[in-house]
DNA sequence: CCGAATCACTTGAAGCTTCAACTAATGGCG
DNA sequence: CGCCATTAGTTGAAGCTTCAAGTGATTCGG
């Protein structure tokens, strides 16, 4: 027999919402800069910038997913846009038959450094221009704090 | 000419990062919960949750497209899902013959019922009570300013 | 009171993500 | 060595969202 639920107090309920807003409103507002300015999208310039800071700007495909945040076949069809693209390159890997590694070829860092900066400029009007110096840490701690709840295993959220 | 761009610190970067971080798998997390436990996604349970908070469990397209943050078009075509299975009926405004009605069903209802508690829990063990008191209560400023910055006129932020 | 602009939606197509199924290579173990 | 489970990745279909275009109803200006 289920409990009664234990349900938001206001002030609980104030956070929620607030932080519902974000969830729903953020990405949209994010990708809309991208899109408009460099023709990709969140997962799509995550995915770049991962390739970028990787030495030899090449990653195997499950460490790049795991960088990104994404599934292993939405990488797959996401790099294959990219490939399209001429932003990207597969290679079999040396080592392990099974791996594919992803390598960023010179169009593709040439557009992620391109995009860096208006993507930056979008973060910070959107976010860390609006809050306190306080209230950035706070946001980290709390980030910190949900992320290891939703995996205590993400090693990205000690 | 571009300005070098105002680059974040590495507290700005952590803060954002773990934005971005909640912003990636937050979603995913509450939706995987509902579509577990009751087949629909986060949005869809949004539509029915503001369906059932309006007087006579009813709104108007519009209103309700406003409440669940998301464009007409793609509540178009969620409240024809809906209708599919039972949960909401459509019907022509008296008042506006341009204006559809969506109303919760009966079934709705009872949905929606069975649904909340899941959802709530599923909120307060991966957010809410992952937090202090005091962090509740930053979170809730921390999401009032940035919503205030992606839309400046939206009175939910207000 | 008539035409033009606006409003409130709906629709179909295109794009992206997820899901399940599949292929191929590797590691382990008897 | 040889088989089986596991790992890494790909693929196609189905589902959801976005986008652009379209349909009526309403309002506003003259």
């Amino acid at each position: 027999m289920a409990r009664e639920p234990r349900w938001l107090t206001p002030d609980e309920r104030d956070a929620w919402l607030s932080l519902a807003g974000m969830l729903m409103k953020l990405p949209a507002a994010l990708d809309a800069q991208l899109q408009r300015d460099a023709g990709m999208n969140t997962f799509e310039y995550f995915v770049l910038t991962g390739l970028s800071q990787a030495p030899g700007h090449t990653l195997r495909m499950t460490e790049l997913a795991g960088f990104a945040g994404g599934s292993l076949s939405r990488l797959s069809h996401v790099v294959k846009r990219l490939e399209r693209r001429g932003w990207v390159r597969r290679e079999l890997c040396p080592g392990d038959g099974r791996s594919t590694n992803a390598v960023l070829t010179g169009a593709g860092w040439d557009t992620v450094v391109a995009t860096a900066p208006g993507h930056v400029e979008t973060v910070r009007r959107l976010v860390v221009d609006a809050l306190t110096t306080a209230q950035v840490r706070q946001l980290r701690d709390i980030g910190r704090r949900v992320l290891d709840r939703i995996d205590p295993d993400d090693p990205s959220t000690a």
